[in-house]
DNA sequence: CTGAAAGCGCTTACAG
DNA sequence: CTGAAAGCGCTTACAG
């Protein structure tokens, strides 16, 4: 009467594994895997059997075996500067809405603007072998840009394009995007338009040149129009801008923000102020951000395409993780203004 | 003259591993993998030898290895119904700051408000043995809280407070809060206050139930003075349901709206339709969102602790993942009523 | 305090 | 088309 178990020294962790799906269907665990991967021809008799018996044994295949054997997990490394522009959070609520129905779950790491920390945040997750890793824009350290480039992970740069043969890149040109909407200002009637900005980060820097080279062909740059400030961007700045442009620069009739966030604030000071908008100063941002369309008067802007730089990037990016044809290194998507009556 | 290399059947990974540190100090790899993970006693020198190894060669553990070996990862999955709700941003801020130092990596998933998503969410990170969990309320389906249970990942409920004893919760009551903020508006003379709610999930209906609890003891309770819409909170919804009230409750003094977002839309409306905010009708928030201060007039709100509530979420599941002390099941953290120029 | 052995649960690389 | 063997790079569980 010794019914007690025998020693055991295998951790049991009473996962279903390949293992048993291959006993219960009476295959080997390869083709166990091949088939629930849809790798390779696996005759369909096996496969339904090995399909069935995973399924009944509610067999879930383990992401960190998986990994390790494969030096590549599901995961897609997506890193953006900031969730409190929502820029991002509609760019990031594209990305997965286009990888997560394929079986790969986007990972995502928030810079802060902060090239140190997207170095650090590499560093982390790199060696989690992501399959593929979805970046904004083109700035960042060298060391940051070689961490990429040495781990062999594809990756797609959003948001900005280049001409660069063999970047892959998903975006529009802000720059562009700057001098349309500058120009509109200008077909209104307005002549000292000043560029009012935060952050200062490479986005922002190129919707500045578009302002001046709008303001150049027209004859009318003067640097002194431009209010840059590196706080992050966020309505209350906006309103101290708007202010500020208003007590320095009182010949000032148009202002280019360069988010709709600032934008919006610089309304809602024009409001507390009395000032009129768009009669004494016209008022334009960019990206056309939720509530923009709220604003009184409601705010002219660019209507920018995040979702689609989303959808496309990640669609780009699982091209390349699939070792598919590849398609195009650089796409290029548009913009559009949008007249509201802030200006 | 054969100097053509042996037949390879190793995968070359060209990684540096355990082993390698191991041979270069000297020791064997579980020396290695103790001292480097700081685990049990490891006599001081070969400790030093081996991080001074570890160190030289740019010894990068693999944390798939690690996950498949340990039945743990160092990713905390945390699940957020929405990003375009400012409030869960500010939450995950302070989840990132509090797990990423302390070497777990925050892995966030977006519900949509939708209990079949979260679902999916938990089966699809679930096998990746996440270290720790972070959900927000209590409010789930069956088949989600036994996926939480039965995976024996400790985990902590955000943003609610329950009494039952043994489930981790970090929040605040948003009953009470709701209540607070009616009082205020009581005080303020109000007799015909209306409440305004968008998205309906469980935390805006406690607020509901705050709303009624001061009215009723004042003895002004109406039900027909509640207009609660499913839609998803956003500064355009907010403006029509300001609209709306406006046109079917032409004797309503006040709005609480349940979320800031859908107050300041309604702000914007009584600003483009010339209606005196507070004179003709106050105007009361929740949250205390960005912007709201900068609204004409400020907006009166309740400032949550969102960030207190994930830095202590984040801090009461660290505990948990790492078996010490675990503290109380459930912190109450407190709110703040902010009185501004719109009540 | 230290280490040899076993094992975590998969996939790769061959061979047939 | 299928499978036996080896290996991915760690940690656990023992033993000493």
């Amino acid at each position: 009467m010794n019914d007690q178990p025998p020693r055991e020294r295998r951790r049991a962790t009473g996962r279903v594994t390949l293992q048993d799906v291959a006993r219960a269907a009476g295959v080997s665990p390869i083709t166990v895997s091949r088939a629930l991967r849809g790798e390779r021809a696996v005759a369909p008799e096996l496969a339904e059997r090995a399909r069935a018996a995973a399924e009944q044994l509610g067999y879930v295949p383990d992401p960190a075996a998986r990994a390790l054997a494969s030096q590549r997990s599901s995961q897609v490394l997506v890193l953006v500067p900031m969730l409190s522009n929502a820029l991002f959070v509609d760019l990031l609520e594209a990305v997965h809405r286009t990888l997560f129905p394929e079986g790969f779950q986007p990972l995502i790491g928030v810079t802060h603007y902060d090239a140190a920390e997207e170095e650090l945040l590499l560093r982390t997750y790199l060696p989690h072998r992501p399959a593929g890793l979805l970046v904004t824009g083109f700035d960042r350290s060298e060391a940051a840009r070689q961490l990429i480039a040495r781990s062999g992970v594809p990756c797609v740069h959003l948001m900005e394009t280049s001409g660069e043969p063999g970047v892959a890149c998903v975006g529009f040109s802000q720059t562009d995007a700057g001098a349309a909407i500058t120009r509109h200002l200008l077909e209104r009637g307005r002549r000292r338009i000043a560029f009012c900005a935060a952050q200062l980060d490479p986005r922002t820097l190129q919707r500045a040149e578009g302002y001046r080279r709008a303001l150049r062909e027209a004859g009318l740059h003067d640097p002194a129009l431009e209010v840059l400030s590196p706080e992050s961007s966020s309505i209350a700045l906006g309103a101290r801008l708007f202010e500020d442009v208003l007590r320095r620069l009182p010949d000032v009739d148009a202002i280019f923000f360069c988010n709709d966030d600032i934008a919006q604030g610089g309304l809602l000071a024009a409001s507390r102020l009395g000032v009129a908008v768009p009669g004494r100063i016209a008022v334009a941002g960019f990206n056309d951000l939720a509530g923009s369309d709220q604003m009184v008067p409601p705010l002219t802007t660019v209507r920018t395409p995040r979702a689609e730089v989303g959808r496309e990037g990640a669609a780009m990016l699982l091209r390349r993780m699939r070792g598919e044809p590849a398609g195009p290194d650089c796409i290029e998507l548009g913009y559009e203004l949008v007249v509201r009556e802030s200006t």
